[in-house]
DNA sequence: TAATAATATATGTACTACATAATTACTTTA
DNA sequence: TAAAGTAATTATGTAGTACATATATTATTA
């Protein structure tokens, strides 16, 4: 017989777990029934009832969802459902340790992305004592040759950029992805070069210049981890 | 007493449970021991026996990282751990159902973002084959009023720009915020309005012109969202 | 009536038992 | 002796019981 076709004829054998079933169905559940956040939750037993499957699925189930924030419990007053905090279980797996090479890749352009498309944002949102915060930073910078405090300057400079779009989310994703962009710099080959355009140069533009003169500037800073990409 | 200083001296009673520890302690012990994917870990009882904990309590924290993807368990092989697949972990929480709605517009304002920083990947890796593919895209859409179809036509013609940045990662990030940038336009005000600059007009940039024109193409695009958007 | 005590209830933890799958060791047979 | 088949072992998966603990509700008392 032919093996090739056996993999559409045969049905993968489903591997998943009662705790991986209940968990799916604990979700389709609450967003049927369209539970807001606070609503109060059946009690586990009901569930175990409900399901057919013992407390010790249910419970590991349930573990998973307050993992993600989605729901909370309060002993006696049994569970509620809450708001999950997204960026949270981002983090959670996020660690440059574990994660596969070619996805740090990919993260680090995406910080790249992100980078170049905040002008807009700026550009809304700054404040003239944003600018002169930012512009604190970039004064006080040290330009010795120490690694350590170049990566610091980086991030306190980048960082306060995010912040300025006043998007609190963009923000905590730029934090996120600090350790994983300091990982994949450090890949890169040769020394630390930096681009022609500083961050002094950056911070003249917001104050004078226009949005356009800040996304080529932003481009000419970060050049030298643009040239480290390659093409597809 | 002065009750307002009372929580600065009296330290929060932790609500952490058991499971909530192990999951903590667990994270700690791979990274320490640098474990690597594919890598064995210890059983569920030389966990139990070392933590000093019910085989429960360690059984939902292990179930916790499984659904995280950051172990595997194979019966009788024990546990391994596993490369996380990031994003999948994110696209649990991300229902604008539960999510909050300032979040659900940070979210939004990120995805903005997102596009109008994809340029400079774009012109690095876009391929005439690609171009022609997304060309093929903006001539099918149909232009009568029905939002289905506009919708349609938005995540075809966009999805398509993100697969041309060659990052899978970005790609899969865009496919995850559709629902969620889907139900912030439905918020915005008045009827949809297109910008400017077309989708075709957009191929045609591609094409032949300049990364610059690509981006300020972008911005007219995009400018009927971006004149939603308000300052600090 | 207000403060206090008792009660009920739902989650948290521990422990036991057995099912199931898969590896390993052993035995049988050609 | 090698291959095939069988049994033993082992680690995870599921079920169920028991009790601890915190808290809302009710009952009691001053």
């Amino acid at each position: 017989m032919d093996v090739g076709n056996l993999s559409k004829d045969l049905e993968r054998i489903s591997t998943e777990t009662m705790a991986d079933i209940v968990e799916l169905r604990l979700r389709e559940f609450f967003k049927k029934k369209s539970f807001k956040p606070g609503d109060a939750l059946p009690k586990e037993m009901e569930l175990v009832a409900a399901l057919g499957v013992s407390r010790n699925v249910v419970r590991e189930a349930l573990s998973r969802l307050r993992m993600l924030g989605m729901i909370e419990t309060r002993k006696k007053r049994g569970m509620l459902l809450a708001r999950p905090d997204i960026l949270g279980t981002f983090e959670r797996v996020l660690d440059p340790l574990i994660i596969d090479e070619h996805i740090l890749q990919d993260l680090f352009e995406l910080r790249l992305v992100l980078e170049m498309g905040l002008a807009d944002l700026l550009f809304l949102r700054k404040t003239d004592k944003d600018i002169a915060e930012l512009e604190k930073i970039a004064l006080n910078e040290s330009h010795d040759g120490v690694k350590k405090f170049r990566v610091k300057n980086e991030i306190a400079f980048h960082g306060k950029l995010y912040e300025m779009t006043g998007n609190d989310t963009l923000k905590r994703f730029q934090v996120m992805l600090l350790p994983v962009f300091g990982y994949v710099t450090t890949m890169e080959k040769g020394e630390y070069t930096v681009g022609k355009t500083t961050h002094l140069d950056l911070v003249n533009i917001l104050k004078t210049g226009t949005k356009e003169d800040f996304k080529a500037g932003m481009y000419a800073h970060l050049l030298p981890h643009f040239e480290t990409l390659n093409k597809k």
